[in-house]
DNA sequence: GAGTTTGAAACT
DNA sequence: CAGTTTCAAACTC
């Protein structure tokens, strides 16, 4: 699984043949920058690699930060293939933005050659091309043989090539148009060219400042992928490929220096200012130590950067927010390289905001937050990392399971996250990423395990049914936000979901008193590092102070272990176990504690229930709830409050719905509890907002609940929700984990019966059993499948 | 933007 | 476990 391409590409592929039917040749030819993009469809090989991996939603904490921070770059480069599926979207969607458009599959290009793809950067469109045609490198590591092992070598070949004599892509041009035959001359030229760069390459090696600089991140780099890296297998196949690419490096910096200094004088204007939200929080990690990571990402972010002041138009370069300097960034002092890097970062991201979508990001914040996820993750991890990168580009795609990101979501912007959008649509998700969604979660590969925000991460990634039932909550989710756009198309699905990502992203604190180390803290509480757009003071969730998170959050796990779940829990199972009406209670989804409303009567955000978009259960100890997305059963209502509840629903369903809430819905809801027998749960609403297929599986109210909550899912929030069973399985991990912590834990309130009266028999067991008969407990709730409504 | 309200989280 | 305090989001003006 994690070797995709390496092994099934043998080494000993001849490099002509791969150029051969490579378009480079073609690039040459044309010269055009353009053209790559058309190639580019080829790029997706890695895209059906799946990288989940099993998810240890309560695994033993302690992973090694560099080792994750390691993968997270491997996961940069190794998701970076699929960016050019974004791209050739974007290309496809967004015609507007055609610079834009040639730059950005250069960078993809060269973040999927790894880091040495700088050079191609640097080497303006024309390399891209090559780049694009060198792609192939990554799935033919054959390439990289006479690379000499490095992704670079093979970039800087074409760099030669063009930089060194256009008269040769002259011949070349003509070569092709001969015959096919003649190509395998060319490759020998291409070949001996590469070499030739090499040896100049090595000289430039004396450059002790580059070459240090380089040197390390290659090191790194070559850690990197000889950790467990898909990738690995691309390039140690040469020579001392470290040589190699330490001196193709330095060339490359040398060269991207000077491009730089050129064009980054103005860097005052908007070049740097724009980058400041996303950089944020990067150069606190390079000082922390997972300069890894850091370095590693900055690569492609400096090729893309560069490419981005030569070819690109700045056009987002308003964004520059003080605020996001906040906190991490402040205790960093960037470094002449270390700024450069920002800066290119910077620039990669703003390359990424403004041609994906000059989002008029409020964020101001910028960066760095992290959530780490884990193989399981895997997709949602490429993403984050390309966040780190640049931003979350929307390139960054996996293929895969769509997954649930639970934690992520703002609440004022949609809890729900829907990682399968990010998986299946991240493909898709196009430009519209706006700067925000650098604000806050970028996930950091760094490493805390159980506590991290990996962990959390992990844990909140649920797998959906399937891509549509993703991108439709993820619409939902995002509608209010997104509304301008026809959700019928194709790039407007797109657009959805990263609007999905934006709003995963977007998690602000505004601590004063709790270092942003409680879980008062959203972005603590969301697995999250406090990024610049944060408001919080004093704030030590971030990387710097990562023990001390990770300390925190072991703390407050061995409190409560699910202190960092998914606030609201969903039922996937389509039928009940049970025949009892207990299990037939609609469950669709639930707030895992239950509320303590009092005086917002559920109605109000105050509610987690109703932040969450959920109906309150019998886990809820509010009082006087009303809850339009479902009362809790037994809730008696006054005279007033049910004809205000009745308007509440009708005005959420509309008028077509009207007759059937007074009719269908209330019945069981005006019960009390004594008449109802107090089901354990009685959410009605689902959280795709849809219908029950069977209503007999259903409470009589729930089908208009759904209704309800389909209505109300556009303009409210909700928490993070996942299936029932996965939940489940987390829960009983942890009970076991944990067990001996039921009664003094907080979860106590969670796995207790808020309200002891009422409760039947079997519900009473359930309860008393400990988590995981309560989860039994609480009937599965039907699978809410698009044809049902039907 | 400041102040108030609210309920979760934390504390005792 | 219950009561209280702390806290920050949500809300109101």
């Amino acid at each position: 699984m994690d070797t995709p391409v390496k092994n099934q590409l043998s080494p000993a592929t001849p490099f002509s043949s791969k150029f051969e039917d490579s378009p480079v040749f073609n690039f040459i030819s044309n010269l055009s920058p353009i053209e790559p993009v058309k190639t580019r469809l080829n790029d997706h090989t890695f895209n059906s690699v799946n990288f989940s991996s099993p998810p240890s939603l309560f695994a033993s904490p302690q992973i090694s930060s560099f080792s994750e921070t390691r993968f997270a770059i491997r996961r940069h480069h190794f998701s970076d293939p699929t960016k050019p599926d974004s791209s050739r979207s974007e290309n496809e969607n967004n015609t507007s933005e055609g610079v834009s458009v040639a730059v950005q599959p250069s960078n993809l290009r060269t973040e999927q050659l790894g880091y040495i793809s700088p050079g191609s950067s640097a080497r303006e469109v024309i390399d891209e091309p090559l780049t694009d045609n060198l792609e192939l490198a990554i799935e033919l590591p054959s390439s990289f043989k006479y690379d000499s092992g490095s992704p670079s070598s093979s970039v800087l070949p074409c760099d030669a090539i063009n930089t060194d004599s256009v008269s040769d892509t002259t011949n070349t041009q003509a070569q092709l148009v001969q015959s096919v035959t003649v190509n395998s001359k060319e490759r020998h030229i291409l070949f001996e060219r590469e070499k030739y760069l090499r040896r100049i390459n090595r000289v430039e090696q004396n450059n002790e400042a580059a070459r240090h600089d380089w040197e390390k991140k290659i090191s790194d780099t070559d850690n990197l992928f000889n950790f467990d890296s898909p990738v690995t297998g691309e390039q140690p196949e040469g020579p001392d490929p470290r040589t190699v690419d330490t001196g193709s490096m330095s060339f490359i910096s040398d060269v991207l220096e000077d491009d730089l200094n050129k064009f980054e004088r103005p860097e005052s204007t908007d070049p740097v200012g724009s980058c400041e939200h996303y950089v944020m929080g990067e150069p606190c990690k390079e000082s922390k130590g997972t300069g890894d990571m850091k370095e590693t990402d900055q690569t492609p972010a400096v090729l893309s950067s560069t490419l981005m002041d030569k070819l690109v138009v700045n056009d987002s370069n308003d964004m520059v927010d003080d605020k996001r300097r906040k906190g991490i960034q402040s205790s960093c002092k960037p470094r002449p390289q270390l700024h450069r890097t920002i800066r290119r970062r910077c620039l990669d991201f703003e390359r990424a905001g403004s041609h994906e979508k000059k989002s008029s990001c409020e964020c101001s914040g910028s960066s760095a937050v992290a959530i780490q996820s884990n193989s399981k993750v895997a997709s949602v991890q490429n993403k984050f990392v390309h966040s780190m990168g640049g931003s979350f580009r929307s390139s960054s795609k996996l293929p895969g399971v769509g997954l649930h990101l639970n934690s992520l979501a703002t609440p004022t912007e949609g809890k729900v996250v829907d990682n399968e959008s990010w998986a299946s649509e991240s493909q898709r998700i196009s430009k519209r990423v706006s700067i925000r969604s650098c604000d806050s979660l970028i996930p950091r590969e760094t490493s805390h395990d159980k506590f991290s925000p990996k962990r959390s991460l992990e844990r909140d990634l649920v797998p959906y049914d399937n891509e549509g039932q993703a991108i439709e909550e993820a619409h939902q989710t995002s509608t209010y936000v997104d509304e301008e756009f026809d959700s019928s198309s194709p790039q407007n699905k797109r657009r959805k979901s990263e609007h999905v990502v934006e709003n995963l992203a977007c998690k602000r604190c505004n601590c004063k008193r709790s270092k942003c180390l409680k879980l008062y803290c959203e972005c603590f509480a969301a697995g999250l590092y406090c990024v610049g757009s944060c408001s919080c003071i004093d704030c030590l969730n971030n990387p710097i102070h990562e023990n001390t998170v990770l300390e925190t959050r072991r703390q407050i796990e061995s409190r409560n272990p699910l202190a960092f779940a998914p606030k609201v829990i969903k039922s996937t199972d389509a039928v009940a176990e049970f025949g009892d009406e207990t299990n037939k209670t609609p469950a669709s989804a639930r707030h895992k504690r239950g509320c303590n409303c009092r005086k917002s009567s559920c109605l109000k955000k105050y509610c987690e229930c109703f932040q969450g978009g959920v109906g309150c259960s019998v886990s809820c100890r509010c009082i006087g709830c009303k809850n339009t997305f479902g009362r809790k059963d037994g809730e008696c209502l006054s005279g007033a409050e049910e004809t205000e509840f009745k308007e509440s629903k009708v005005e959420t369903l509309g008028e077509k719905n009207a007759t059937d809430v007074e009719t269908v819905g209330e019945p069981d809801l005006l019960k009390t509890p004594s008449e109802i027998g107090r089901p354990p749960y009685q959410q009605p609403v689902t959280l795709r907002g849809k219908p029950s297929p069977s209503p007999q599986l259903f409470n009589r109210q729930n089908p208009e609940k759904s209704k309800v909550l389909c209505g109300q899912l556009k303009f409210e929030t909700r928490f993070e929700v996942i299936p029932e069973d996965e939940a489940l399985e987390k829960m009983e991990s942890i009970s076991q984990e944990t067990s001996g912590l039921k009664s003094g834990s907080p979860d106590s309130k969670w796995v207790s019966p808020p309200h002891g009266h009422g409760e039947s028999g079997s519900s009473l067991n359930c309860w008393r059993g400990g988590r995981k008969l309560i989860l039994r407990s609480i009937p599965p709730f039907p699978n809410f499948n698009p044809p049902s409504h039907h």
